[in-house]
DNA sequence: GGGTGAGGCTAATACCCATTAGCCAATCGG
DNA sequence: CCGATTGGCTAATGGGTATTAGCCTCACCC
């Protein structure tokens, strides 16, 4: 019953229905980045191991195995995702500090983009944080290294305003943990068709970091 | 070549090297116990999914099948080390809330307990929190209801205590939600063999969390 | 002192999954 | 217009894994 070979009534393939774009003007044609979207939602919702390639496939309209016209592995598609989340998150932590201004002021902006981002772009931050341990060697390393480069500048400040005598708190460490968990926490949460925009919960959420550290008034 | 069979030099099996007790005094013993133990571990490492069954009979010094001398799955080990957590969250939750006391007590009193138990069983928590949708229906609704339970007495309490101009804060939403995922962050960093106890951490968050609701001082 | 049950073992079952191989249609640059 | 490239497809490969089946041995009880 094997019809190997016979060309005959074969179904095949049709390719995308719609027209496919020169490479010009490409942007919202991008196979590499469609996928990694469609990835990185279902890394989100099911995690890396539980999510399949076929699965991703779907949600692109096309077959598992196809997905390797465009990419090299599924690993691959993970360490995109979480290299740029923390590449984006340092980067936006560097321009916060780099506008200055006293220590509640740096504390309070390094929050804010902390917790904007945590919502903006909740499935990378989630991702990021929860599949550390589903990176291989040497990724895994790396995004620790990172990792530890963004968190102890939250210390840094802490400490520095308690040598200034404005934050009142027994532990730096304790504390800028606090503050960094409270933040990530939003991720797993923010939900973007609520009510309450990212920026707003930034702000929020740097007003109760800055009390929580007992803050003096600084006006 | 097929030796079905025959029964002559074939590698068999020697139990347990050292001597099995009487199920007297089986307590040190209990298999299940165990089993779930070396699971525990496992799954807050390596994760649900990318744990296998070989992996926590290596940790018994047992294969993979015979596990199932004392278990009837994988997915069992999960619910119980869940429903375990959340159980027993909700009953010291509950502990502290029959202690009374204004609501900056029962307030801080919840917060300590729930940071306590973050710290002292930091891979139940990890666990508990993170492979949530590793749980198959219906357990993972159940153990949805029941954090949903946890979670509403901390944003009752944060109300309350705005309604009695006792706390100074925004929203008693977000802060709410801040105090518990930083008291969750604690089961991902926390380590025994540091130099805090789960008490001291305990007692320091929740300091933390009344400053940060603004709790005027009640001396 | 033999039967029984508990608790090991290995082998087999019945999946699932990432990735590769090899085929083919349509598009596009010349 | 043609021939190479692109990007789909299906089928095959190679491996892993939870769970079940069936076997065996020891410890214990009578």
């Amino acid at each position: 019953m094997a019809v190997r070979n016979r060309l005959t009534g074969e179904r095949t393939h049709v390719p995308s229905a719609v027209g496919r774009r020169s490479r010009v003007a490409s942007g919202p044609h991008d196979r590499h980045h469609e996928i990694i979207d469609a990835a990185l939602e279902l890394f989100a919702t099911i995690g890396y191991s539980g999510t399949t390639m076929a699965q991703i496939g779907d949600r692109l309209g096309m077959r598992g195995p196809s997905l390797y016209k465009h990419i090299a592995s599924k690993q691959e598609l993970l360490v995109e995702i979480v290299t740029g989340m923390m590449d984006e998150l340092l980067r936006r932590q560097r321009a916060a500090l780099a506008e200055g201004g006293d220590v509640r002021q740096r504390l309070s902006s390094i929050v804010a983009v902390h917790v904007q981002y945590h919502a903006e772009h909740r499935y990378e931050a989630f991702v990021g944080h929860r599949e550390i341990d589903s990176l291989e060697e040497p990724h895994r390393s790396h995004i620790l290294d990172l990792r530890r480069e963004y968190e102890s500048r939250f210390r840094e400040l802490v400490q520095e305003g308690r040598g200034l005598d404005l934050f009142r708190t027994s532990s730096d460490r304790w504390s800028s943990y606090a503050i960094l968990d409270m933040g990530i926490g939003v991720s797993a949460w923010y939900n973007p068709s609520g009510s309450v925009t990212p920026d707003e919960l930034a702000a929020t959420y740097a007003e109760l970091a800055l009390r929580m550290l007992g803050a003096e008034r600084g006006d």
